[in-house]
DNA sequence: CGTTCATCAACAACGATTGCTAACAAGCAA
DNA sequence: TTGCTTGTTAGCAATCGTTGTTGATGAACG
């Protein structure tokens, strides 16, 4: 089972339940986490909301971003593709990231046996651990035959 | 058995058989990064070059940094810490980060069990695995006991 | 020694992100 | 509804890490 971020009711009402107000600009934004089956940008998020909202800014949309993941309702990822991407599956999960299109995709499989020896951690406390998987996506795999 | 960086004189055999010369800047930092154990950001590197030679500019490190990582010499790492980080360990490995300081320590683990699953790559090429370790060092752990 | 290339300084510029602030508008009370 | 209060927004400046540009200087290599 997927724990996925909340319906856009849901976090309105969350919202409200913080002291913050629910305006068109943060509601156009929880649909489109909702929806989302990518693991977009705040730019993306910003391409998307512009489509309903022309006027809402790029700074707005970064603010949402960081509340809902401050939140956590929505997670951050750094993984070197230039700009973070926002994760609207909370469940730990790891990734494939392609190199060619920048394009992250899940991967829902546990690893078991992925840990830090206790011989070898020396005093480090892991809170998390992120397994990403890099390459080169079948559209961009296609692309590129041989040499770029 | 490790592969690391060559050494200052196979470096400076390198760059000289690529029609580089081989400049005091360039061998200070092939020392430094001889002699590194950390996995040093571009201005870490730098600081370090500047006690021998102080008038070397941030652009000659970076200009260097990259030759070498563009031979395969040097891995630059991206792991959201900031600043990109150079690895002058060539074997594939995994590390520790701490969230602290960002302290990113080497983890010579070979994990044998992960790799996609065939009914799940969906076309991908895998490329590379890094699995990163996010957490507190030792000293950040007894800095941070309870709360922030 | 002469050619070539690297370096330097001093910038500007970049992309991603955050800080600042005046103007605005949502929410609430009367 | 009206008006007040306060959170929110848009717009812009600024930040950080990194790269591009310039032209003058100097060092490396053959
Ligand atoms: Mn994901
Ligand atoms: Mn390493
Ligand atoms: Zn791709
Ligand atoms: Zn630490």
């Amino acid at each position: 089972m997927v724990d996925d971020v909340k319906s856009p009711a849901e976090l309105t009402d969350l919202f409200r339940a913080q002291g913050l107000k629910v305006t068109p600009q943060r509601q156009a934004i929880f649909r489109i986490l909702h929806e989302s089956e990518v693991h977009p940008s705040a730019e993306a998020v910003h391409a998307e909301v512009t489509r309903e909202l022309p006027m809402v800014s790029l700074r707005t949309v970064y603010q949402t971003l960081n509340d809902l993941a401050a939140m956590g309702e929505l997670v951050q990822l750094d993984l070197g593709t230039g700009a973070a991407r926002f994760d609207p599956t909370l469940t730990p999960h790891h990734h494939l990231v392609c190199d060619g299109c920048g394009r992250v995709t899940d991967l829902e499989v546990d690893f078991p046996d992925v840990s830090v020896p206790a011989t070898l951690h020396r005093g480090f406390t892991v809170s998390s651990t992120q397994i990403v998987f890099r390459g080169r996506c079948d559209a961009c795999a296609a692309a590129v035959p041989v040499h770029p």
